[in-house]
RNA sequence: GGCCCGUUCGUCUAGGGGUUAGGACGCGUCCCUUUCACGGACGAAACACGAGUUCGAUUCUCGUACGGGCUACCA
């Protein structure tokens, strides 16, 4: 057990996008996998046929692509020795029936005849007798119809009359059940705090609780990496294994602290988020709700990852940004913290922003021309290079560069009013007309030469450089803010420039 | 309600019986600078509360409060 192989897998239901929750938790298995040479598995868990969305597999696989998490096997990535990877394909044969039949078998197990409304009926007649928890449990089922409360006759029938049924996991009354989680420690439930749960459904479809062990089983998981919010059925599962002897063969348990909004409460959630939460844009089909990725919202993927694995983990050495084979080298569950994590969207930025800064100007340039064009512009790349490299230090995403460096493409029409009421008056006017013409005779455009000219020209006429240059790049571009004038200029070119002084002098009032 | 899990600056976190409780984001001031940004310097900012153990608790134990999760023939 001690020296098996590393094998953890992701194993989402496809009932609509993953958001960065599912993300996180699918790198840590990652990240734990690869820091132990051992295997990644995507499983999907697909038993409930009524919750299925179409296009949601698909998007799980695209999106760990995305985030550079590809799993080493499993649906979309390759099948291993243990294929399929789909459950619904997985129950053709017959292996969760032979699990849960060795469950009944063993006496650990029973048939249950319950309607849904019998069930609901239960559930009432327990609130109203005021039951702290109401659930089908040891007590409970003696009033049930089920294998154990009815005789055995009247089981034959039913089962012969077809009547729909389910099995359920007889939990005992009053056992402490302890399991050791590698994250929390020691953990203590008493049996009576866990309900009967339904192992098969009527439809003859596991449920999680019975598929997911059979399948860990059946795969040789070693470690089940999950979030906080199976602790509370980790229990029955420790059940479930016992009453199949697989106790000694299960895999290690670490539940994952959960990520919460970073405001309100509650783990995060699609609907009132104010940032994204998926890591590829999402559209579901059921309601038509789409949602913004964060590839889509300009941010790369390693930063994406970098920040995820931030939430509940760190190396312990005070480093941030990191690649993921540092991650990899770095990662264990007890660096792992308990508490659940409040995202923080403009941290998020910021790492971004420390990723954007070591990209070269032409991998910045291949994000941006698609914006370019989507505005009507064909630039070569060269150019866009440029005014990436000029405009890059304000970037905190990659679809900033538009909003930041639009004027290398488009004239102003309109002049900033403030600068313009401040600094363009007869003087000003004059002195730019002297500019406009001292630049169109020179030979050297270089940015140098442009600032040399035009201190030249304000020596000349007696005025200091600041009461000109604010003036000078609204001219040029129509705001107050932008990157290092004089390299605006050069790389707007002699032509462009002196177009744009001729408009601004000639349009602009005195 | 019941059960489970948790609780260090606003946020992510390091630390851990004796520390000036460290870092990062964000925020503020200053420097650099034609602007914005980048960069640099500095600063404000935390051990939820109450008992107990101890010479000494932020650190260990127990309670309380607060937060989160679960409470389906969903995962």
């Amino acid at each position: 057990m001690e020296n098996q192989r590393v094998r953890v897998r992701f194993a989402p239901s496809p009932t609509g996008g993953l958001h960065m929750g599912g993300v996180r938790t699918a790198l840590f298995n990652y990240l734990f996998a690869k820091k132990h040479g051992g295997d990644f598995i995507l499983r999907i868990e697909d038993t409930d046929q009524t919750r299925f969305v179409e296009g949601a597999e698909e998007y799980i696989i695209n999106a760990l692509k995305w985030c550079g998490i590809e799993p080493n096997e499993g649906v979309g990535f390759g099948d291993g020795p243990y294929a399929p990877y789909r459950q619904s394909e997985r129950k053709a044969s017959g292996i969760y029936q032979k699990y849960a039949d060795q469950l009944i078998a063993s006496g650990h197990a029973y048939y249950a005849f319950d309607s849904s409304e019998e069930l609901d009926a239960m559930r009432k007649r327990l609130e109203a007798a005021k039951v702290a928890a109401p659930q089908y449990n040891a007590v409970t089922r003696q009033n049930m119809r089920n294998s154990i409360s009815l005789s055995e006759d009247e089981v034959k029938r039913l089962m012969e009359e077809k009547h729909p049924y389910v099995i359920r996991l007889k939990v005992p009354r009053n056992e402490e059940i302890r399991f050791h989680d590698i994250i929390r420690g020691w953990v203590v439930v008493n049996s009576g705090q866990v309900d009967d749960k339904v192992l098969l459904k009527s439809d003859g479809m596991p449920t999680y609780h019975l598929a997911h062990i059979v399948d860990d089983i059946e795969m040789k998981i070693s470690h089940a990496v999950r979030g906080e919010e199976w602790l509370p059925s980790a229990p029955a599962h420790i059940l479930i294994y016992r009453y199949l002897g697989l106790e000694e063969k299960m895999p290690k348990l670490a539940h994952l602290p959960l990520i919460l909004n970073p405001d309100g409460h509650g783990k995060i959630s699609k609907r009132e988020a104010r940032f994204p939460v998926f890591p590829l844009s999402w559209s579901d089909p059921r309601d038509s709700s789409s949602y913004l990725g964060y590839k889509e919202a300009g941010y790369y993927p390693e930063a994406f990852i970098n920040v995820m694995a931030l939430l509940g983990w760190n190396p312990g050495n005070n480093q941030e940004v990191m690649s993921m084979e540092e991650m990899i080298s770095l990662f264990s569950f007890e660096r792992v913290n308990k508490a659940g994590a409040k995202f923080d969207p403009e941290k998020t930025k910021w790492f971004n922003q420390q990723y954007l800064k070591k990209k070269s100007d032409e991998e910045l340039a291949e994000v941006f021309i698609p914006q370019i064009e989507k505005n009507g512009f064909h630039p070569d790349k060269k150019f866009a290079a440029e005014v990436c490299r000029l405009v890059k230090e304000k970037a905190h995403l990659s679809d900033e560069f538009w909003p930041l460096g639009y004027f290398f493409f488009i004239a102003p029409d309109k002049y900033d009013e403030q600068v313009v009421a401040k600094r363009w008056n007869a003087n000003a006017k004059s002195y730019f007309e002297k500019l406009t013409e001292a630049w169109s005779n020179a030979t050297n455009f270089s940015h140098t030469n442009l600032e040399a000219i035009c201190k030249e020209v304000a020596a000349a006429n007696n005025i200091k450089p600041g009461e000109i240059m604010q003036m000078l790049r609204v001219m040029l571009t129509g705001v107050a803010g932008g990157p290092a004038l004089f390299e605006t200029a050069q790389l707007l070119g002699k032509e462009e420039t002196i177009k744009r002084m001729e408009s601004a002098l000639s349009t602009l009032p005195v």
